[in-house]
DNA sequence: TGAATGATTTACT
DNA sequence: GTAAATCATTCAA
């Protein structure tokens, strides 16, 4: 095995893009199996302004219809979670808000309403291209370190509802390593769903600066006192 | 037809 | 720490 290397250099560009793109069998597994398999590999975002790259550091999943946190609870099935229903390997792409839009990679069977909602990634390549979009210069680390923030960097809007990611084209997402220790956590932004909110259902790099509310490095952070 | 709300981010006190 | 921004989706009527 080759030694590790660090990214985002010109020959290490060349590299990622030989490496395969992740297939369906990757995401037809339980969904909780997908959100830590899929930290460390890379999301790559085709489009007119350019390519952009980078390295899923954080996920989390969400297990409908019984997943009270999950928009496919109870077997909600309109036009917004279809796609959740549908073949795995595709793009559930939702807005909330009223300005963000969130990234999930549908997985399991089909009819099974389960995704993994992609919640924050390391800039590897097009990074200036990703500062642009995101109007900001500065630290990095704020580029994609979280859910809305991934999406306008990476150009993913509504019109990558249900797109295929299992080949190339607009998104789509390749092999990498798996980060050397995967912290987990309650997912968040989801009290709303009671006992499912204390799920550990939240995956994440420990080791990276990457990861949204970076202060939680070990997944160990738990708020309020809980009973 | 209308009202409530959200898998968030940002700016401000 | 709190609050505003801002609208598609959902559900009740």
């Amino acid at each position: 095995m080759a030694a590790a290397r660090p990214i985002g250099s010109a020959s290490d560009d060349k590299r990622i893009a030989c490496r395969r793109i992740l297939p369906r069998a990757f995401y037809s597994r339980p969904v909780l199996t997908v959100a830590r398999s899929v930290i460390g590999k890379l999301l790559v975002s085709e489009s007119a302004d350019g390519v952009t790259r980078g390295r899923i550091v954080e996920s989390e999943a969400y297990r409908g219809p019984t997943d009270r946190a999950a928009h496919s609870f109870g077997g909600r099935r309109t036009a917004r979670t279809e796609a959740m229903f549908g073949p795995p390997g595709h793009a559930y792409v939702f807005f909330v808000y009223g300005m963000h839009w969130h990234f999930n990679l549908v997985t399991g069977r089909t009819g099974e309403p389960h995704a993994v909602l992609v919640r924050a990634v390391e800039p590897v390549d097009g990074t200036a291209l990703i500062a642009a979009r995101r109007g900001i210069d500065g630290d990095i680390r704020n580029l994609a370190n979280g859910p809305g923030k991934l999406c306008k960097a990476f150009a993913i809007d509504g019109n990558d509802y249900a797109v295929d990611l299992c080949k190339a084209g607009r998104l789509y997402i390749v092999d990498g390593p798996p980060p050397k220790k995967i912290g987990r956590s309650e997912r968040i932004g989801v009290d709303y769903a009671g006992a499912w909110a204390r799920k550990k259902w939240r995956f994440f790099d420990a080791d990276s600066p990457f990861v949204s509310r970076a202060r939680n490095a070990y997944g160990a952070q738990r708020k309020g006192s809980p009973p």
